[in-house]
DNA sequence: AGCATCTTCTACGTTACGTAGAAAAAGTAC
DNA sequence: GTACTTTTTCTACGTAACGTAGAAGATGCT
């Protein structure tokens, strides 16, 4: 249960990105302007997409239970279930956890970790 | 480019496991066999297929970059490009790149990783 | 009751994958 | 080098996921 398409993806992000629940509506619009991310990286190019292909994305997303959505209000409100670096972080580990010989693969997942991130992985790893 | 189909999974399995090159019917051969891992998990079930249908995936997977294939030899010999360690490194580093954030990625994924694999992270990071 | 808004249903095109037969190519045995 | 065997390539079909959206149904305001 782990890939996700282009536009769910996309949503994903923008959900991931705003702190507050959004509406099919939001989405749609703000899905509508090509989003540059600050490094400069093409996010997702502006799409103007009919309102229910939104909709049938959030279910979607829904059913794999990365969203949450309010039925009480009227236009229902979706976020995401879990943060982005929460459901990324769990990713790592399903990917780790699909090899039997996990110690070799966190072997060479630090091979080729940056000077920064193994600076911030000793941090983590609270030993001095 | 990450995902791969459960046949096209098993197939990296079993060449991985091996470790010197191994022909289509060889392959087809071993998914005969229901594989049990040494933990009881069932890696997947004894199928019994075409050559030329180990033969596609094959074909499929070189194209993905994951297996070499030896030409010279009359069966074609096939071969996985790297280890399954570092390929499932590999794939961790692309989920982890997938986040902008990825300091509060590790955070979330050390919070949640087993003891002996923070005393291996620990001795991989060289430090005392 | 009628209208505007929102959601659900249904659907179609595309691509990946599991699966394999038909046909082509390559090597083997006379 | 012709016939036979083995191997590979081509082509193809069914299924499922995903992008996409219209039609129809539900909900709420006036």
């Amino acid at each position: 249960m782990a890939s996700l398409g282009e536009l769910e993806r996309a949503v994903m992000d923008l959900l991931w990105a705003g702190q507050e629940a959004a509406t099919a509506n939001t989405l749609r619009d703000l899905l509508a302007q090509s989003t540059l991310r600050q490094d400069g990286t093409p996010g997702h190019q502006g799409k103007d997409l009919a309102v229910t292909t939104v909709l049938t994305v959030l279910s979607r997303l829904e059913r794999k239970g990365l969203v949450e959505r309010e039925r009480g209000t009227r236009p229902h409100r979706y976020q995401a279930v879990s943060s982005r670096a929460d459901h990324t972080a769990e990713l790592m580990h399903e990917v780790l956890g699909s090899a039997p010989d996990r110690e070799a693969v966190l072997a060479r997942f630090i091979g080729s970790v940056t000077d920064t991130e193994a600076e911030t992985l000793r941090k983590l790893l609270g030993n001095s």
